[in-house]
RNA sequence: GCCCGGAUGGUGGAAUUGGUAGACACGCCGGACUUAAAAUCCUGUGGGCUGUAAUGCCCGUGCGGGUUCAAGUCCCGCUCCGGGUACCA
């Protein structure tokens, strides 16, 4: 009987779903194993072949970690609240929420069909009410909580009342972005909206102005990334960084423990790499310049006080509000004029155009504190507001950017670090001896940055102080389909929380999605929704995409939970993420929020653990093909002519144009010489009616016309195109849907091909030249189980020593291979496998029954298949994982490589248990080595018992 | 620019701590079956050199050096490719 995929795959899927195979317990006598893949948002383009490498990967894990006795929790869910559904919602009018749900749909039968063991049960959607009450929950516990810096740990809000009205702020250690100082009475003298007001800077979650990009043309907020040259990306119309009120959420509070406990982490170095630089710590002295003629002074941070001396003007950021309170009645009109220009300039643009430097200056003078020198004080882009505290000393001698700076308005550089003992060192590197820098000179950098540290905080001008990168989080959205948020705003606009039991608080229904006028979310628009009874109004942004992402994965310990966001019993249960999959381009967004909310969570006591992620594994990227045929820029009389793209490189035509082609019409996809036929041609002139009468030629002569008539063709006629990698993508062409790969071959045969493909973490393009021999591996292995009358049968006799060892070896080489993640190499241990118990002609049930175990998570349909045939009444995947024994890998002599001078010149078979002496002395008077002895002094012979022997001669 | 990866046959890749480079596949060559083809099966397959064609010799893991009895693996210097990131004071 032969292997069909097909029927079986079916069958079984049916199965194991009426069985509620999958479903696991939250209680179990078991040791717990969370594997988790990562959320995704459910498009409209459906799954393609590149999605499922991780998923695969992790379904695998959890399948072995469930054969070797674990409770695994291996959930999937979606992410469903996001743009793309309401870009779709203001095109089509259909609602996110019914697009959303066609969508999930589709994700779903595709996910059934490559036979992955979730607990369906569990899965969550974020757009689900039930889900985002307790995403509106979270949100108000940390609208309510402050950060202690001292203890490093949130606190709750209502404790600040006392504390203000007993010390003020002053001795309050806490992350904040209150910046004026107050005493207790007048804390008490306040009024509540004051009060309020204060309290707001202190929030884990609060309200401040920030910048967007706004489009008036388009009447929407746009994402940097929409923003180019400053217009939009869609139409090029203007975008302005306009001020609005915002939501935020304080994650530079936990910035030095996700730095910290990045450490006791088991995730790739490169990962930890790129988040630790996304937080950016730096040390730094704070201190204050005197403004000339001013009460007020300007607070700068730097890395580097010891070049202070060096220091000869000042940059502050634009933005800052009292740049026109020190401008003087000369340079107002610069000033206002450059101020304006910025404004248009993105938040990219002002960090990406760094050879151009740029701005005004405001007239004033600050006063060097070490020098007494006045120094003119500028304004540019270059500096950010948010960043440090938006001013810097400028020392055009040992810095880039402010040399540049220098360099362009004419101002003065002092030359203060004298690096001739360093050759190649840039400005930058910290090293060096001070010039011109009076008590510092001749110090190396380093001592000297103590040296001066130690001065200032002595003089009373400033303290040493961390900095970080890390910027808050803008958690306010101007858009329709996401959470709303569980806050009103009272007669005099102070913020409310809304109660756990009103919540959670839905989405009121609209029917149009634009966003309404002045920046407003479309919600503005449901007036009714927004306006209540008590003559308080609902706030009308929305969460971000992060919101409900960033504490999924404690949803599914408990996904109906409708008391709890997880009961302390599933949470105390699973605890953790053993095993996370997915990609890297989540490393600093999806990666840092989560840990960041894990750990308020973590201070609130709710969740027994400091970090939710303890291994992550990332996965590669599966890229397209492009495929392209080459057209003559001339046509030939009238007609586009089309040519194979060896002729083009022959005759050096590379300047013809390249029109994509559908990878469906094309042969050998994904390879050099992917081609297109006859057959294909058809299909393309369907899909591009323009090109009916066009012509294509290939070596062989060539078709033309409607009809595709051949003229002067000799032989098989094929269009080689041109192929080129690049992203999966609709508008490439190039999307393959795994339903297409696994109606042709089976899902086991496509799970296991794309573990085969390579390493899990490499990138590559996806191309099916080897998937036959994966298939043929699995036709092989059901081929095992067959006599040659097709019938099913296996021998119960006692296995050979040899059969014990085939199978024992892959049982040593799969564990050992899916322990460190080495899918690929598993594959190749199953397929010799398969070949040595074939060329012995195995089917011995003994033997045959442990690998079917063993290959159970790579190929769950044929083996469950198999094991029934068996005669299992139970699932192969409820069955123990074969146990090693490592005697029957012991051989009894070993093949050693007898090398001179490190080349291998002949083998000699010699007992395992030799010792040295032995294994010498029998090298060295073998027959076969003695030509290589001739005429030489034995130097030294190395023995690595088990390995080799190396005779050093000379 | 900086940081992190990577470069191995015609192709995807293997070689876990320095110890037989090329496992396992694809492709290709040759053969069997067939009227023929497809499918299937068997065999060979890094390159080169040959005289007795083998259990032979030489070369070979991007390039140039080095350490070592021994280097794909470690060190130094380059080239190319991929990813991340950026006026961050």
């Amino acid at each position: 009987m032969d292997y069909r995929p097909g029927e079986i795959e079916a069958r079984w899927k049916k199965q194991w779903e009426a069985s509620h195979l999958y479903k696991i317990d939250n209680q179990s006598d078991k040791p717990k194993f969370y594997v988790l893949d990562m959320f995704p948002y459910p498009s409209g383009a459906g799954l393609h072949v590149g999605h499922p490498l991780g998923y695969i990967a992790s379904d695998i894990y959890s399948r072995y970690k469930r054969l070797k006795g674990f409770n695994v929790l291996h959930p999937m869910g979606y992410d469903a609240f996001g743009l793309p559904a309401e870009q779709y919602a203001i095109e089509t009018g259909v609602h996110p929420a019914v697009s959303t749900d066609k969508n999930i749909a589709r994700y779903r039968s595709q996910l059934d069909n490559i036979g992955f063991s979730y607990d369906w049960s569990r899965e969550v959607r974020t757009s689900d009410p039930k889900y985002f009450k307790w995403t509106q929950w979270i949100f108000v516990q940390l609208f309510e909580h402050y950060f202690c810096n001292d203890t490093q740990k949130a606190r709750p809000v209502a404790e600040l009342n006392d504390i203000f009205a007993a010390e003020g702020n002053a001795k309050l250690n806490a992350a904040t972005s209150q910046e004026d100082a107050f005493t207790a009475e007048e804390w008490k003298a306040m009024s509540t909206k004051e009060q309020e007001e204060i309290l707001m800077n202190y929030r884990l979650a609060y309200r401040k102005v920030t910048y967007v990009n706004w489009c008036e043309a388009l009447g929407t907020v746009l994402a940097n990334d929409e923003v180019r040259d400053g217009v939009s990306e869609r139409g090029g119309y203007p975008v302005e960084r306009k001020p609005m009120l915002q939501w935020s959420l304080r994650i530079t509070a936990y910035a030095e423990r996700l730095l910290n406990d990045l450490d006791e982490l088991d995730w790739s170095d490169a990962m930890k790499k790129m988040q630790s630089n996304w937080i950016g710590r730096s040390e730094g002295a704070q201190l204050f310049f005197d403004l000339d003629g001013h009460d007020r002074n300007i607070e700068i941070y730097t890395t580097r006080p010891d070049t202070i001396f060096g220091a000869t003007f000042m940059v502050v950021a634009p933005e800052h509000s009292w740049v026109a309170e020190i401008t003087t009645a000369e340079q107002k009109a610069a000033v206002e004029s450059y101020q304006e220009w910025v404004k248009s300039r993105s938040e990219r643009e002002r960090m990406s155009e760094v050879k151009e430097v740029s701005g005004a200056f405001t007239g004033a003078y600050a006063v060097n504190p070490f020098t007494g020198k006045k120094i003119p004080v500028w304004i540019s882009e270059y500096v950010l507001k948010d960043y440090g505290t938006g001013a810097i000393m400028a020392v055009p001698a040992d810095d880039e950017r402010d040399h540049r700076f220098a360099e362009k308005f004419g101002l003065e550089i002092i030359p203060i670090v004298d690096k001739s003992d360093y050759p190649g060192a840039t400005m930058e590197d910290k090293v060096g001896k001070m010039i011109n820098s009076e008590f510092l000179d001749g110090m190396e950098v380093l001592d000297a940055i103590k040296e001066i540290t130690k001065r200032i905080e002595a003089q009373g001008i400033g303290t040493k102080k961390v900095n970080y990168k890390l910027r808050d989080a803008i958690y306010s959205r101007q858009r329709y389909w996401g959470e709303p948020f569980p806050i009103t705003y009272d007669k005099e606009g102070i913020a409310h929380p809304m109660k756990l039991e009103d919540l959670p608080l839905e989405l009121p229904e609209l029917d149009d999605f634009k966003p309404a006028s002045g920046a407003k979310s479309p919600l503005a628009r449901a007036t009714d929704w927004v306006n209540l009874p008590n003559g308080f109004t609902r706030e009308t942004d929305t969460m971000p995409g992060f919101a409900g992402s960033s504490w999924y994965f404690l949803r599914y310990m408990d996904p109906h939970n409708d008391n709890a966001f997880a009961s302390q019993e599933a949470l105390h249960y699973w605890k953790d993420v053993d095993l996370y999959v997915g990609g890297t381009e989540h490393a600093v967004g999806h990666l840092l929020y989560s840990r960041f909310w894990h750990k308020f969570l973590y201070d609130k006591g709710l969740v027994p653990t400091n970090e939710p992620f303890k291994k992550l594994i990332n996965q590669g990227m599966i890229q397209g093909v492009i495929e392209n045929m080459y057209m003559l820029k001339e046509k030939t009389d009238g007609a586009s002519h089309f040519v194979c793209s060896r002729i083009v490189k022959e005759k050096h035509m590379e300047d013809a144009v390249q029109i994509p082609v559908h990878v469906d019409f094309v042969r050998d996809y994904g390879s050099q010489n992917s081609w297109i036929d006859v057959k294909g041609l058809k299909k393309f002139i369907e899909w591009r009616p323009e090109y009916k009468n066009a012509i294509f030629e290939c070596g062989k002569g060539m078709y033309r016309g409607s009809e595709l008539i051949a003229e002067k063709v000799n032989g098989d006629f094929g269009l080689v195109t041109h192929s080129e990698v690049g992203k999966m993508s609709k508008s490439k062409y190039n999307v393959i849907n795994p339903d297409e790969v696994v109606a042709e071959y089976g899902a086991d045969t496509f799970r296991m091909y794309e573990m085969f493909l390579g390493p899990i973490e490499q990138s590559k393009p996806w191309d099916t030249q080897g998937i036959s021999g994966v298939h043929n591996f699995l036709r092989k292995l059901w081929a095992l189980f067959y006599d040659e009358n097709g019938n099913f049968t296996v021998s119960d006799e006692q296995p050979t020593k040899e059969e014990l060892k085939i199978l024992h070896n892959a049982i040593k080489r799969v564990e050992d291979d899916i322990e460190r993640f080495s899918f690929n190499t598993c594959v190749s241990h199953f397929m010799k496998a398969v070949n040595d118990f074939k060329a012995g002609g195995c089917n011995n049930r003994q033997v045959l029954e442990q690998f079917i175990v063993l290959l159970a998570p790579f190929a769950p349909f044929v083996t469950e298949e198999i094991w029934e045939k068996l005669g299992y009444k139970e699932s192969v995947h409820k069955a123990v994982y074969p146990v090693l024994n490592e005697d029957y890998l012991k051989e009894d002599s070993i093949k050693y490589p007898i090398a001179f001078n490190g080349k291998t010149r002949a083998f000699l078979q010699l007992p395992a248990d030799a010792d040295k002496a032995t294994l010498e002395k029998a090298a060295l008077e073998s027959e076969d080595t003695q030509k290589w002895l001739e005429g030489v002094t034995v130097r030294k012979v190395i023995v690595v018992p088990g390995r080799m022997i190396n005779i050093v001669v000379g």
